[in-house]
DNA sequence: GTGAAAGCGCTAACAC
DNA sequence: GTGTTAGCGCTTTCAC
């Protein structure tokens, strides 16, 4: 392997355009103010090129104060492989603002998020999942400028999941509902926000508050789930997500049971296989591309200092039908 | 949402503890051959505490020439969750070592790596998939001192998977094998390098090579690929993975077909959803957590000038078997 | 319009 | 053992 060539330096380029360390800084940081000549503004970016250079980003963001580094911090959830799409996207339109953004995934043996952040030094971190009042305070102390508050995987910003489920099956002509809820504690409280929703749908129908049951992902426990349902008339299941809604559906097979004649069960996420079930499973998806979008707007708002006035919603939120009734 | 406190500087926890920022620097950093006596280390350490001084990172690096910032690099690849467990393993184990690991997804509008490496000074930059020469110099050019070549995901590496799935369906007494190909362009050679261990182990127990077939997670797709087999009367599949492997189960029941006595079918790396299928597939496993803790072993060893010396390997490496025959 | 000079906070020789 | 002193590479105020 090649061992690193000596990395170019502002000075070297300024030497090599001919002018001062300064007019090279302001020519590429489009420094506002400044209207330098077209010529000397051609010969520094120039150099800049031909020289590979790059600025050292610790040089920089210690003269400048702050860092263009976002971090992104997941939680240690189960998260299926949609997560990634969003992941890229959010990444792709900060860059397009000039900020790089790298992911931290909480782990039980890791550092904490804040360590994490002091690290690489970064000048805003972002949650997926609500940061408690202490974890925000220890990330300012621990030089973020801005900690982004929960917005796409929490609260009331899921809870038109549920909803959406929910008033698929009632509109199917469902009056008892049940709601499939993951035994992972760390999924939980973005359960609760979907099921909200489920709830706000049935009391909204006049109907009775959903079955709330817990179940994992092994088949018996999704059996017991099912049996309770059954047992109470419930004929149309919200699962939390997929996967769940996958294991409601093995452990009603294990019963003998079908979807959606038995028993109708609708998931959450569109994950790849949720078309592989049999039956196909029927779900609700959103443009999470779209989410991260919206998300990296707000950072840029509250960067620029305007006060993040959108919020973001979930975009294109559908049901996906695939099995009928 | 508070805004960020003045942070302490090295120079102040030299003032509260009454020495010089030498000092604090040595003690913090445990710098070896200056026994510093207890009594002012504890000053240090106590006034560091007090004043929750955390080095500043950019300010570190610039001073010392290299960051503890590792970057590891992950494909554009549909990965599963499973994959999580190797992150936050390996974070965990370099975090050990004084290293903060982050993780870039790769993507269309993403920046590119280097660029990224770059932004974050990362002195280290591991990937998962093979990096071609060009994006190694990149790597170097735009700061690593180290980039880790392929080994987890790569190459010989991942036969063992393939030849330890076909073991299984021979040992059955399966004598035509067929391997289900993921259509996914960006799996391609990591299911070749699988599919290397299966044709392997049907030559070394005198079979055919196996028929090789394409499908996606589409079930008209995968029927087809089903069909394909049993036209050659092929009775076991050795599949990329488990999504893959789910899909051809799907395909199987398109035909009206069922495993194992139809057609049996393996599938690899065990997904929380693999025992949800009718019949619960038959899988390999491995720790992956080990992997990660060997690959930290690799890196550690690099940057300290030894010469990587072990070459990791799939640990515990092993078929769960799920339906029988 | 461009350059000189003063740091940003920390590390690491080098003296005391 | 501990403090003094240079920088690391860049931004940025302030003269020219």
């Amino acid at each position: 392997m090649t061992p690193a060539a000596k990395r170019a330096t502002s000075a070297d380029v300024a030497n090599a355009a001919g002018v001062s360390r300064t007019t090279v800084s302001f020519v590429l940081n489009d420094k506002p103010g400044y209207s330098i000549p077209e010529e000397t503004r051609r010969r520094v970016l120039d150099a800049a090129v031909r020289l590979d250079y790059r600025p050292r980003a610790s040089a920089r963001s210690l003269a400048a104060g702050r860092s263009d580094i976002v971090l992104l911090a997941i939680p240690d959830l189960p998260i299926g492989a949609g997560i990634s799409r969003f992941v890229e996207e959010l990444a792709g339109a900060l860059a397009e603002h000039g900020l790089t953004m790298v992911t931290h995934l909480a782990g039980a043996r890791g550092q904490l998020l804040p360590d994490v952040c002091a690290a690489v030094d970064a000048s805003v971190v972002v949650g997926f999942d609500a940061f408690d009042e202490d974890t925000v305070q220890a990330l300012y102390r621990a030089g973020a400028d801005v900690v982004l508050p929960p917005r796409v995987a929490s609260s009331p910003a899921l809870q038109p999941i549920g909803r959406l489920q929910a008033d698929h099956l009632i509109g199917r002509g469902h009056r008892r509902l049940g709601y499939a809820m993951p035994e992972h504690s760390n999924l939980r409280s973005m359960a609760e926000d979907r099921l909200d929703g489920v709830v706000g749908a049935c009391l909204d129908a006049g109907l009775e508050r959903p079955t709330v049951l817990s179940t994992s992902l092994e088949i018996a426990r999704a059996a017991q789930a099912v049996a309770g349902w059954t047992e109470r008339s419930v004929t149309g299941v919200c699962a939390f997500n997929d996967e769940t809604a996958i294991a409601v559906l093995a452990g009603m097979r294990a019963h003998g049971l079908a979807a959606p004649g038995d028993l109708a069960v609708i998931g959450a996420d569109d994950i790849p296989t949720a078309r592989l079930t049999a039956p196909p499973l029927t779900t609700v998806c959103f443009d999470l591309p779209e989410v991260a979008r919206q998300r990296a707007e707000e950072i840029m708002a509250v960067l620029s200092g305007r006060e993040s006035s959108a919020v973001s919603t979930l975009a294109d939120l559908q049901v996906v039908q695939r099995s009928s009734t």
